[in-house]
DNA sequence: CGTGTATGTTGACAGTGTCAATATCAGATA
DNA sequence: TATCTGATATTGACACTGTCAACATACACG
């Protein structure tokens, strides 16, 4: 990543901190991570880290930042959820909300921390922190407006977009956290048949036929 | 547990070190838990907790199990989720799922803990780590049970219980995790309001009422 | 009693996050 | 080009952490 510019000494030495922090809480989970560890993997001084954030909490913000950013690339890439018309709607909604799920699946350590409460809080004023906090109004709002297009497309039963928006989020949000948690079980269910039978049936609740 | 014993020098430190861990988990958060500190608070040497737990890790599957306890306790006594006949269904229902969503806003680290792959893969053969891998199939079963009950009463629409009690499980999953992280937000709603919209839904749409 | 064993303490060690002081080097200024 | 400047990285230090080993204590049972 970043091959080609290489600055000052190191050569952008924050994106790869973090790059590498992301890659630590994946491998070893964030009580094992260590600042020194990843500054030695990245073959700086134990210090240098100290350059680019102010402390070890603002490192993990970056971390947080950085991963939800992956996650809005993966449903963007999925077919996004937006601008939409006919039927390819249900098809391209649905393509969403898989990739949310597929994403925490895939990074289930990296899409746990983005949400859990589990560091300290916020550190204030760091400007990235408070991004982070507008973060879920604003995904919140985009997906009422995609539910919004569903009620005009006559495919999502009438009611408060905002509050369907909610349920969707919930739903997606616990898929997410339930299917990438490796120590839960479902029986005899794939994680991946999980996600679609609930996805299934969540879009059928949301619809207007009764089935 | 064990809370009859009573044993030898300082009177059940097993269970004190626990409740005194949860208390830090919520407090300050994960990485901020200090084996040391919490032997200091209750006063014991900082090895002592060594003689009842192998190592940190083993200290924080206890508080998990402890953890798991307590929320089948508030569940418990909201209504319990089983047994029940006429009308009441939906009501306990909607009662035990909101004590399920209520605990997580009361201890969101807590919680957030207790599912989150954040710390080490769980130590083997430890026999409470094994024993939770397993709470997760067993509460679902619980759960399709309550469901096929509905089902017999006429109050939720034909199909697989337990393709429907997964699916209601990552719903109260999701609330939980959003209503209970402080750092979210949901424009003019209180998280007390977006768990009733959200169960409203959530019921209405398990119901075979179209309305 | 005495003895064994579970329980708790003390001391030590490597590893951690963070601060202060120092060294290094890219780029502006002259 | 020569010099200055400030961002970037390094070194050293300190308090603190988890964990191991050796030692001390006090209960339970013969």
């Amino acid at each position: 990543m970043t091959d080609d510019k290489l600055p000052y000494h190191h050569g952008d030495l924050r994106e790869v901190l973090v790059n590498r922090a992301i890659d630590q809480v994946e491998q070893d989970g964030l009580t094992k991570l260590s600042l020194r560890k990843i500054a030695a993997d990245v073959g700086v001084s134990h210090n240098a880290p100290y350059m680019h954030f102010a402390n070890k909490d603002a490192l993990l913000v970056a971390v947080v930042a950085e991963g939800f950013a992956l996650l809005r690339a993966a449903i963007a890439e999925a077919g996004g959820t937006e601008e939409l018309r006919a039927e390819d709607w249900q098809r391209h909604v649905k393509a969403g909300f898989a990739a949310y799920v597929h994403f925490a699946r895939l990074r289930p350590r990296l899409y746990a921390f983005m949400h859990q409460p589990l560091g300290a809080a916020p550190t204030q004023g760091d400007g990235t922190a408070d991004a982070l906090q507008q973060a879920g109004p604003a995904a919140l709002t985009r997906l009422a407006g995609t539910l919004a297009t569903g009620q005009r497309l006559g495919l999502v039963r009438s009611g408060d977009p905002s509050a369907q928006a909610l349920w969707v989020w919930a739903t997606l949000h616990g898929l997410a956290g339930l299917t990438g948690n490796a120590r839960q079980s479902f029986g005899e269910r794939t994680p991946d048949q999980v996600t679609d039978e609930v996805l299934d049936q969540l879009l059928d609740g949301l619809s207007t036929s009764t089935s």
